[in-house]
Formats: structure tokens, C-alpha cells, sequence
DNA sequence: TCGCAAGTTTGATTCAGATCATACCGGCGG
DNA sequence: CCGCCGGTATGATCTGAATCAAACTTGCGA
């Protein structure tokens, strides 16, 4: 296993920018070792089951590349998502023990396994490291009530805009064209994550398109064509 | 200034118990006092804001004693309810070093102040102080996701039942009748909370009493009637 | 005691999204 | 080239919560 190739890999995950302050977090060179010796780096395809709710809590996973589901499936059938998740998130929410949610591969996707309890002895024994994982839990509370006011929008063209604003947030960066929002997920989980049917998600994109605020290209991306408007229809609620 | 007392006050906010086994995690003296060491312990009346969203993130709080209620005003004159917060919960989410919610009493409150400053020190400091933080934070943050199953349910019916059984959860504890629920918020509040207009909470509180479930005594408190009904309900998604 | 005001209930109507049904599209194996 | 199939779009209808409106209830201060 080749520890200095890892090392290089986890600096492309470096966690979060912290709430209280504007620098970023990044880990130094002995916290990144430190982590490499109990992580493991696993690559999957798209579609694979990275865990089940209800299984034993045994890892922990950070997002390296790729996009990954998170969802619950609900008794009268329907799938509720409870997040999508980019590079630099971590994966892993547990309870007494066994995993909340059910986490899947959206696109193919590499992943750092860490054990749960040698990840939990050595956050404690440092305070430093801990502390970006605390910034990174706290981050994605944030965006998990952020979310919930998209949800709580009665009209859907609303809720499809800020899920468009929402995908651009998270995997706007690094692309070439900062236009261009790829939507590797299908409508199903967009609906799901919306809270919408996917009728109802096809119709709203159907109407954002014909008011020229969004062209889609293929079922796979969509181009942002009028990027103000989009904005205030996404934050007018 | 009685330290002694505060001591033993802050005992009874001895955080949760953690997601990865059954025991509850207490601090030991020692952290009890350095933590004390940096906070200060404040009573507000009811109705008292916090803070309010946009403002410098200098405090963190944590709840003794009392509700109090995080919430957003959205352009449209509405009011999001990000959280109800309860006995144990932390208070003071911030990003860039302003807070992202408003937060007010909504019964008389005592809280513990932190400023971030020292506290953030201080759990770097001491990493298993800090684990029981991350524990906490953690917890939220399935709170919240579970809470986003509520909002996603159509039927308002089902939404009441989930709102009761979410304050049975963290107000049943300690209570001297286990079926007795109060409800300290006001039917906005509730609504904020569930996604609904005050009026659909109305008639779907009209309907679980009709129903026999639950019988509601004056505004601020609900008897269970028929807990395994209610459950089923609840959990019926 | 009265009267006000905030909070709540109840009623009538509207409307957007759910639901049910059917048609379409694009990729892939044969 | 065909036919299948998962995913998507579109159309018709239904439903239940939002909305608008008005009455009622409760607590509280004058």
C-alpha cells in the first residue's frame, strides 16, 4: 500500500472552511499520515450499496470523488433522500450503533474507510483533527436545515430551482463550464430529495425551461441559461 | 460567584449518549469546572430572543432548563422553525462567524453561555471533552434528518401525529404523567415546525381528538389516549 | 368588570400537486 | 433491424391543504 499516493488523494478531501472563521481547514502532514494508517481507500461503481440502514456501524467514509445517496425506505414505499453527498462529505451517521440511512453510489465514487472506533480514539487523543471533523458535522447540520426549507416551499418549480442552486453549490467547482449543472442522479431521487413526485419534478423542469431560465441537455445536465432569475426564484420564498 | 452550585447544575445537562453505544457519556469534574470556568449561566423570560439570524457568532449556549425555538423569517413573511431545542441541546449554529438562525425562549429559560472563543480553545484542548460535543452535534444532525421526513409527508394528519410524538421524546422524560404532552409553542409554531398553516393544524388536532388518539387540554398540553394508534400513525409514512 | 388583542377555531372556496393512465425516448442485446 | 426495458414525459382527474374570511376564546390590563 503506497501511503505517500494516499497521502497526496486525502489532500484533495480537506474538509471544510470552519463557521466561526473564513481561512480553511486543512490537515498537516502528520495528521494526514496519522488518518492513512487506519483509512482505507476503496473505489466503487455507480449503484453499489456502500451500507444499509440498520447494519452494523463499523466505518466511517469520507467523500473523495464521485456523488453518493443517502435515503430511507419509507413503509408506503416511496424513498425518502436524506442527502446527496460530494467530495470532501463524510458518510457514516450512525445510531446506538447501526447506520441511520442507506448510502449508495450515484456515480462511481471513491470513498476513505475509516474504522469507526479507531477513528473515534484517535480524534480524541487529537483535539485539532477532531475539531475539523466537529466543523464538517456541523456543516452538514447547516445544510440539512437548509434543506428542510426547500422542502417546506409548497410550489414545485420553486423547490426544482433550489435544487438546481443546490447541485451548483456542490459540484459547480472545478468544472469547465460553470453553466453546465450535471444531474447524475435521476428524476426519482430528485423527487425524493424535493419532495415532490417525479411527475411533478418533469413538469417543473418542463416550465423552467420554457420560461428560459434552464436548458436541458440529455437527462444527465442541464445549462443554466438565465442565472439572476434562476436565483431570485430559488430565494423568493 | 457559586461555583459549587453551578457544578451541580451543569450535571443536569450532561449532553447524550452516544450514537456508537448505550452508555451515557458525563463529564468529569474536572471538565464540569473548566467548562464553568468559561460559561456563564443566564435565566431569560419567555418570548426573550437570543440572538437574532446575521449577527456576530460570539456564544455558544446550552439549554438547562426550558424551550426555546430556532427559526428563519423567509421573504414571504413566513416563518421556517428550524428546531424546537430542549434541556441538553446546544444552541448557537453559526457560519462565518455569524449565526444562521434567530433563536427565542418560548417558555422561561436557563442557559449556560459559552464564548466561542474559549470554548473552541478548550475543546481543542481536551478531546474527549470535544467528543461529547461532536456526539451532540452528530445527534442534531439526525434530528434534523428525521425531522425532514416529517416535512415530506402530504397528509397533515400524519404530521401532527409525528409533531406529538417528537415532543413526547424529548419532554416525556422526567414528566410525572407520561402521557400528558405539553406543548409550551404556540398552533404558528407548530405549523412553522410541520410544514402546514396554523389552520391545518387546527383541523388536524380536531381530527386526532376526534379519533379518539389524543385529547387536547387547553392550548398548552395534550393527553394521549391511545399511544399505539398514535405510533402507527406517526410512523405510517 | 369591561374591552382589547393575540391566538385559535370553523367555514367556504380555490388551486397546485398527487394520482392514475398512457405514450414516448434512448440505449442495449439479440 | 427489432424489441425490450428503465426512465421520462404528458394528459386527465382528483384531493386535500392553502387561502380568504369570519367568529370565537382566553388572558390580561385599564
Amino acid at each position: 500500500m503506497n501511503i505517500a499516493h494516499h497521502v497526496a488523494s486525502l489532500t484533495s478531501i480537506p474538509f471544510l472552511t470552519p463557521p466561526t472563521g473564513g481561512e480553511t481547514v486543512v490537515l498537516t502532514e502528520h495528521q494526514r499520515v496519522e488518518l492513512l494508517r487506519i483509512g482505507l481507500r476503496v473505489r466503487l461503481p455507480a449503484r453499489m450499496t456502500i451500507y444499509r440502514a440498520g447494519s452494523r456501524a463499523q466505518w466511517v467514509f469520507a467523500v473523495a470523488e464521485g456523488v453518493v445517496k443517502s435515503y430511507r425506505d419509507l413503509r408506503n414505499g416511496k424513498r425518502d433522500i436524506a442527502a446527496f453527498l460530494f467530495p470532501r462529505d463524510l458518510i457514516g451517521l450512525s445510531e446506538k450503533g447501526h447506520y441511520v440511512n442507506t448510502v449508495q453510489a450515484v456515480t462511481p465514487v471513491t470513498l476513505y474507510r475509516f474504522p469507526l472506533d479507531d477513528l473515534t480514539a484517535l480524534l480524541k487523543r487529537d483535539g485539532e483533527m477532531q475539531f475539523v471533523f466537529l466543523v464538517k458535522v456541523t456543516d452538514a447540520l447547516r445544510r440539512s436545515q437548509r434543506r428542510t426549507i426547500l422542502v417546506n416551499r409548497r410550489d414545485a418549480v420553486g423547490r426544482v430551482a433550489m435544487f438546481l442552486m443546490f447541485i451548483m453549490n456542490n459540484l459547480g467547482r472545478g468544472g469547465t463550464d460553470a453553466h453546465r449543472v450535471p444531474l447524475p442522479m435521476t428524476r426519482s431521487d430528485i423527487a425524493g430529495f424535493a419532495g415532490l413526485t417525479l411527475e411533478s419534478v418533469s413538469r417543473a423542469s418542463a416550465e423552467l425551461e420554457r420560461r428560459g431560465l434552464v436548458k436541458f441537455e440529455g437527462r444527465q445536465s442541464a445549462r443554466i441559461l438565465d442565472l439572476p432569475r434562476l436565483v431570485r426564484l430559488a430565494t423568493a420564498v
